[in-house]
DNA sequence: AATTGCCCTCTTGTATTCATAATCAGGCCA
DNA sequence: TGGCCTGATTATGAATACAAGAGGGCAATT
């Protein structure tokens, strides 16, 4: 039941997927023949996959140089998150009058996911592969809450580049150790996600729009927060991948 | 003085040129062997064009059958310009503290050229070359205010994604002929121009920011305006190219 | 006459080959 | 000693060659 496509369309896919996961670390240099013995095939699709992969911004071409996985700045990370707390409120916005009752407990059901990845993160605080895959899982479950959103909206352009956006920080996806304070952010994001369930459950398009808003922002300081406790920059030999601004 | 780069990227710049204008039509069938000759190389890079392209969003692979020029439904149209809308508050918000005395100065100029394109367009109502030549100038002349604010909010994120919103619609630039209620829209349009620089000169983003939302989603009403007017379809020869929704 | 299946051609997708720019090592000269 | 020129090496950019899918027309069959 393999839908029919391209060889360049594959590779991108699953490059793309390799980078935002953080597999491939930012800065990392894409040579064409690696690649093309790696998914044995010639540098021709892997040549084209990489110009898709350009284009979204997740990859820079430097002529006759080669290709490197995209590094980002703190200044680049902060206008990402202003531009996913205008388009998600917007799509927030949108959705709201569209919300079904099944569309609620769906949204219902991923909340309730991120509030129990939340909680095993915060269950290990002790640093180490696990708390990594921890780490991966609670952003995972994020998306899925914010994805619902994004369905229900039905506003493909919007769901695009919001996830455009959000996708320039997922390689760089590192988190602070437990600690009261971080651990009063984390209570805070389940929290604000509660107050858009309530304001789309009140059928209160603006109320989610803003609440929204907020919540996106309060990401990035919960973000920022964690970048100033590692600001030299190295956690479990991982590197942050964020340059400073 | 050239700066060096790769042929794919040059073609790349052309086609988004040409599709951008209107020159290659939507819906129009890009055979490759065509380009190829056109500009003198092989398929290889036009490929790697075409692939960057479809990464904008401005033409569409399909596997084994080709490539063809992206069309869009009327409802694609006003999400982009919903998007656009949010995208471009922010600017105008970020922007507004930074705005220097030169600054206001080159967007006045900017407006004052606007201005000028308006009343010819105005002053012109019939159809022909003659009114499609100054319609794509008084585009060109909008986008120029608009840049202006783009550069000085120095945002380059949002400044690619606004663009690249603004360029869903451009391909598809036609217009209304004159008449007493798209004369008042044009007007419209004008003045809001004037009223986001005077909240700019006041110094308040807030207002600033208020203003550009609703003045992209006005330019919205006039595009829809105009559309109302031509549900035929055609015009001057030249279709629409925006499909019912 | 309509329909189905085959074949032929056109176009795209991929591999392979060729050309050219960048890098690095080593030697030469100031 | 140190910097710079020069040739070999490597990786990329582009051209050419080859493979494969899509569509259309024609003929055979019902």
């Amino acid at each position: 039941m393999m839908l029919e496509s391209t060889k360049a369309d594959e590779i991108a896919l699953v490059l793309e997927e390799a980078i935002v996961s953080g597999e491939l670390e930012p800065g990392l240099v894409l040579r064409q023949e690696e690649l093309s013995e790696r998914f044995a095939v010639s540098r021709t699709p892997v040549r084209e996959a990489l110009r898709r992969l350009a284009a979204l911004g997740l990859v820079s071409f430097v002529p006759n140089r080669g290709v490197r996985v995209r590094t980002i700045t703190l200044d680049e990370l902060r206008e990402a998150f202003l531009v996913r707390a205008e388009l998600e409120s917007l799509a927030t916005e949108l959705a709201a009058p569209k919300f079904t009752k099944a569309d609620l407990e769906e949204l219902e059901a991923a909340e309730s996911a991120f509030s129990r990845a939340t909680q095993e993160l915060r269950a290990q605080p002790r640093e180490g592969i696990d708390r990594w895959r921890l780490t991966h899982e609670w952003v995972r479950a994020n998306h899925g809450f914010h994805d619902v959103i994004y369905r229900v909206a039905s506003a493909p352009l919007i769901e695009r580049l919001a996830k455009s956006a959000r996708r320039s920080f997922s390689g760089h996806a590192v988190w602070a150790p437990g600690g009261s304070e971080t651990d009063a952010l984390y209570e805070r994001n389940d929290f604000e996600h509660r107050a858009i369930i309530a304001a789309l459950r009140a059928g209160s398009p603006a109320g989610a729009r803003a609440l929204a808003r907020e919540h996106v922002l309060h990401s990035f300081d919960l973000l920022a927060h964690v970048l100033e406790q590692f600001s030299n920059g190295e956690q479990n030999g991982r590197r942050l991948h964020v340059e400073r601004g």
